[in-house]
DNA sequence: CGCACCATTGATATGGATCAATAACTGTGG
DNA sequence: CCACAGTTATTGATCCATATCAATGGTGCG
């Protein structure tokens, strides 16, 4: 998935608690989640929805809860996790802005399996998850659309079980960065990291302390991070890190400079 | 998912490459794709679907390939998994009759991000992605079961994040046992390993010799396993390794003698 | 200005991987 | 029925990568 991420949802929606304004809704360039929905389908969705402004580090869902909506970032960052009775966190995903989350919750079926925490003041979009299953049995471009959401977010916990246990830290260090470099921009020569360095340590299932030694060693290849800019040194830097399926989605896939790693 | 597992699908489909014959489909009891469906839905479903064997150890999909049907068991067993350039392997599913894979790859957009492989000789249901993709937008009873099927997969996906991350080999082990124990049979005092030892290992995140150890301390706990037959010392023996979530669907829950672990 | 929080760096410990040898089991053919 | 090869599981010895522990430096905020 390269280029940027599409602006958000409704650009109009920003009182607390208060019916979202459906009318004022740009279906064209948005979330996933809306993707070719009818006028109609869309406004039965998002007149039953809410919005609601929630601090840094406040929990959203906990676990155990019994979820009751879907949520949409209108502004902000979220992250899911699971957390063990010792305290122990493993970070699922960390989301931005025009990201859903308990989207796969909703059909799982008893309580959720995992926590929501914001990681930065939000804004969040709510729809009622029984509006969502409602719809679902009626609207078959919802129900695909939550399916190739829903597929993406287990695509990435395959990706994210494959580098924990089949890579070293730095190589999942690499990797991280180089999906980076994709989402944001493959032209650009620098990267910037979108959240907390230990957060995102945790994401890979490793200490900081270990994130800290894995970039001093990307230093070493070229790739050096300054707070929070990553710059590469040149544009292949990164190519060594690459598995067969980032490398379907690469523009320099193919160019005679891929050939490293796991390139195919 | 306590209780026994529904025990598939057509129940006289058995020539290779021939159209599944639709009519002799029993769909009251039958896997979770094709709960609830129209007689007509369903039709429109198998009438395109084809029945194939397969041996033991051969490739299903192969990691890059575009990904052509969602496959469900009738039969046999199969497992899928990442495999990194240097051979090492990630199991993420291992999967018996009832089952269905490839089911969250169509929706994924470009070509496989895994592999599958046969691990028992098996007979499969080949349903043409196309047509699932095109029916999910006519029947929303498909998309739901759908959706149902790739969140639970998203689910386990996550506990197996949660589990290699957070918990020790032996803690895995035991969480691993009392899934089996809840879903075989939550009154036996025994249970089946379904899998070759080495493969579960390989699907824990650890080496089979890791395992061995692990098996050996579990011994200690009152955990006896001889060949694939797992002997539970008491009732509440594998209770240490719950956690919330699975404590939710177990009979014992609530009960004075649970109260350990990660038990909530 | 000083207190928190985060990142970095160094020293040490340890759990699981690795290497190696043996044992149990499976199937095959004589 | 037994000998043999091939596979899988177990067990022991060793090694190494990452966690852990501890101290310092940097940054932002009240």
């Amino acid at each position: 998935m390269p280029g940027k991420k599409p602006p958000c949802i409704p650009s109009g929606t920003s009182s607390e608690n208060i019916n979202a304004p459906s009318q004022a809704v740009d279906t064209s360039n948005t979330t996933a989640l809306f993707k070719g929905l009818s006028e109609e389908n869309l406004q039965s969705l998002l007149s039953n929805s809410t919005v609601r402004s929630i601090e840094s580090g406040r929990e959203i869902v906990q676990h155990g809860d019994e979820v009751k909506h879907l949520y949409v970032i209108i502004e902000g960052s979220v992250k899911t996790l699971r957390a063990s009775a010792e305290g122990e966190e493993a970070t699922i995903r960390m989301l931005t802005a025009g990201d859903t989350f308990m989207d796969a919750v909703i059909f799982m079926g008893g309580t959720s399996p995992i926590r929501a925490t914001a990681i930065k003041q939000s804004k969040l979009l709510m729809i009622p998850a029984h509006i969502i299953r409602q719809q679902v049995l009626r609207d078959g471009q919802l129900g695909e659309n939550l399916l190739k959401i829903v597929s993406g977010h287990y695509k990435n916990a395959m990706q994210q079980i494959d580098s924990i246990v089949t890579k070293t830290p730095v190589e999942r260090l690499g990797y991280y960065f180089l999906k980076l470099h994709m989402e944001q921009d493959p032209n650009s020569m620098e990267v910037e990291l979108p959240f907390q360095k230990s957060m995102i340590a945790n994401h890979l299932g490793m200490k900081p302390e270990t994130f800290s030694r894995a970039l001093k060693k990307l230093k070493s290849i070229g790739i050096d991070v300054d707070h929070e800019r990553i710059s590469l040194g040149d544009a292949y830097s990164l190519c060594h890190y690459c598995d067969p399926d980032t490398a379907f989605s690469c523009p320099k896939h193919g160019t005679p400079d891929c050939k490293p790693g796991g390139c195919n």
